[in-house]
RNA sequence: GUGUCUGUAGCUCAGCUGGAUAGAGCAACGGCCUUCUAAGCCGUGGGUCGGGGGUUCGAAUCCCUUCAGGCACACCA
């Protein structure tokens, strides 16, 4: 269905057509003074320049011509030029029947939608995910949700980082205590075993062992390096043991991302991307973009109107080895022949916003992608403690995720019993769900692109703009249908909202209508912020509407039934946004 | 040094495709629970939107300049 705004739109720029002006004139935005009106339009002053006229002349045309229309109630003029507008209650009420009757409250779906990958959570395989993984999870997965909404073919990619030194360190770390397997005889000629040499528990201790030996120990690093290279290059037995690691270590991040409510579609990694290397590069040097300088194979990536000079994109180092660069390239060639994607996404730390620059324009030059794909960084800020530093742990360590959330949910749990009176597995339960929803709420609700003081105090305070509330407006609605089942009520049959009674109700359906205009600019922009923005909003008219108006003792039949209705409708929608930022809502709290 | 991002109330943040008196939350202070969950609601105080110029009928928003801070700047990922 048509958004109010385009509706109300439409009528304006009719009358600005009837009076003798350009119809485009007549945009229609939301008041900035709601005190004097609900829409308003500031076209006559725009349109004043181009016919050499009064504003407010104009205006008072325009007005003219909206006399009578159904949709608004109300029509002026004020100096300079603007024209302020109510709607007509019976027409809010009639959208808002309709978005409830229709499939996601009216939303208008793509005719052609988009194939789009989303890359994030940047994690390691068998390194243990820490708070550095946090806001790629958080704000990705919402990414991923948001477009997915929006009426998009998504696939959210994990991207895992297993390529690395790490893999090198934890095979020579295994090699130690078990020197026996046959991964490290050159000469076995069999099937290599189908289980691990090593479980969950092992591997995520294996992998600190090593890494720490390799500070101190320069021989263990030197032989952790040579293995990197082996298995890079193919190694059979590294490369099966490799395999080992992955998977064993996948598991391991799959309950952790569960617990997050964090959920892939794929798992691939960079050495998936390994086979794509040869022939993207052999492409790039007989199209003549690659080129070699001090030995390593470069692309220049320099275009009009720069105004700084940019190193050239590396492809392949001087040694003859891959780069980060190159891995990030064959991953594209690999998901346009897998995926042909019109959009790809990358929820990456901002810091790295030149090396992506790197990557998209020797894609594009390279003609990795077909034009008009677009190339997405959304580079999130840093998560700083309360002194405005990078979150560190009081030793200045690096704090695993795991530790970090059980820390949350511990908080949350006894701000829980300190409050109310319910049963230990039932605290627990919501202290997990609340204690998710504080943190990312507290995460989403800033711009992605800034960075943000990770205050867990403020965040699970159960007070203000927090998870919480939001959580706790949605058990208050929850709780009232209940109460109106509990009495009789039918809460599943589709009543009739009817227009409102008081300002309160009002402004809350007001609130409502502004969804799907909401949604369309949340994709648009990639910002997950303004779904937190809406339905902190959306909470709050709730709460002012449910303070002033009696719904339950509500003696007119049609009236509470209306209520139900319109309450129904807010729930759904804050149960919609809070999916669409990637957390629950309890039963009780 | 070059580029880039940020600078809005005591604190944490919205607003930034230009519009009418710059908004929330926290903190402070004062009200509201025999009535649908007070994790709530209502009210008060608090800002020369870092500074200075410019464009415009109109600027937190666009342009220039300046100050302060963060970050990045070819063979790490």
């Amino acid at each position: 269905m048509k958004k109010i705004l385009e509706q109300i739109s439409e009528v304006v720029s009719e009358a600005f057509e009837a009076a003798g002006y350009e119809r485009s004139y007549g945009k229609v935005t939301l008041s900035n003074r709601p005190d004097l009106c609900e829409y308003q339009c500031n076209g006559a002053m725009a349109a004043a320049k181009a016919y050499k006229k009064a504003p407010f002349e104009i205006a008072n045309a325009v007005v003219e011509k909206l006399a009578g229309n159904e949709l608004l109630a109300e029509a002026v003029c004020v100096m300079p030029g603007f024209i302020n507008m109510k709607i007509n209650p019976e027409f809010l009420a009639g959208y808002l029947n309709e978005m409830a009757a229709s499939e996601k409250f009216g939303y208008e779906l793509p005719e052609n939608p988009l194939s789009i990958v989303v890359d994030y959570g940047g994690a390691n395989v068998a390194k243990p995910l820490h708070v550095g993984h946090l806001r790629p999870a958080i704000i990705g997965e919402s990414v991923k949700r948001i477009c997915k909404y929006v009426g998009h073919n998504v696939i959210g990619d994990a991207h895992l980082g297993d390529w690395g030194l790490q893999m090198g360190q934890v095979i020579e770390e295994t090699k130690d205590r078990q020197p026996d397997l046959p991964y490290f005889d050159p000469d076995f000629k069999g099937e290599y075993p189908e289980e691990a040499p090593f479980t969950i528990e092992e591997l995520s201790e294996i992998y600190p062992t090593a890494s720490a030996k390799c500070k101190v120990d320069e021989e263990f690093k030197q032989r952790a390096q040579e293995a990197t290279f082996k298995f890079q290059n193919g190694d059979p037995g590294y490369t099966a043991l490799c395999r080992h690691i992955t998977n064993v270590s996948k598991q391991d991040l799959k309950k952790n991302y569960d617990n997050l409510l964090v959920f892939f579609d794929l798992w691939k990694g960079e050495s998936d991307a390994q086979p794509y290397i040869d022939d993207m590069i052999d492409d790039m040097v007989k199209k003549g973009v690659a080129y070699e300088s001090q030995g390593a194979l470069v692309v220049d990536i320099a275009m009009e109107g720069d105004k700084k000079e940019y190193p050239p994109c590396i492809v392949r180092k001087s040694n003859g080895a891959a780069i980060y660069q190159t891995t990030d390239l064959a991953t594209i060639v690999e998901r346009k022949k897998l995926y042909d994607p019109n959009q790809i996404i990358y929820v990456v730390d901002k810091r790295q916003d030149l090396h992506f620059i790197q990557v998209f324009r020797t894609a594009r030059k390279a003609g990795l992608v077909a034009d008009d794909c677009k190339l997405d960084f959304l580079g999130f800020g840093t998560m700083n403690g309360k002194d405005g530093k990078p979150f560190k742990t009081r030793d200045g360590g690096v704090l695993k995720l795991e530790t970090l959330i059980a820390d949350i949910n511990q908080a949350v749990y006894e701000r829980i019993i300190e409050n109310r009176e319910i049963s230990e597995e039932e605290a627990r339960e919501n202290a997990r769900i609340i204690g998710l929803a504080a943190l990312k709420y507290g995460d989403l609700s800033n711009q992605a692109s800034k960075d943000y003081v990770f205050d867990v105090d403020r965040f699970i305070s159960f007070e203000g703009n927090t998870g919480p509330y939001l959580l706790y407006t949605i058990v208050r609605i929850k709780s009232i249908l209940n109460k109106y089942a509990d009495n009789g009520g039918n809460v599943d049959v589709a009543n009739k909202v009817l227009a409102p009674v008081n300002d309160s109700e009002r402004a809350l359906m007001l609130q409502i209508t502004k969804l799907n205009e909401m949604l369309e600019n949340a994709y648009a922009e990639i910002a997950p912020h303004k779904i937190c923005q809406y339905c902190y909003e959306l909470a709050d008219a709730f709460n002012k509407f449910y303070h002033e108006t009696k719904i339950l003792t509500e003696e007119n039949q049609e009236r509470k039934e209306s209520f139900i209705a319109l309450i129904k409708l807010t729930r759904d929608i804050m149960l919609t946004c809070i999916d669409l930022l990637g957390f629950e809502a309890p039963e009780r709290m």
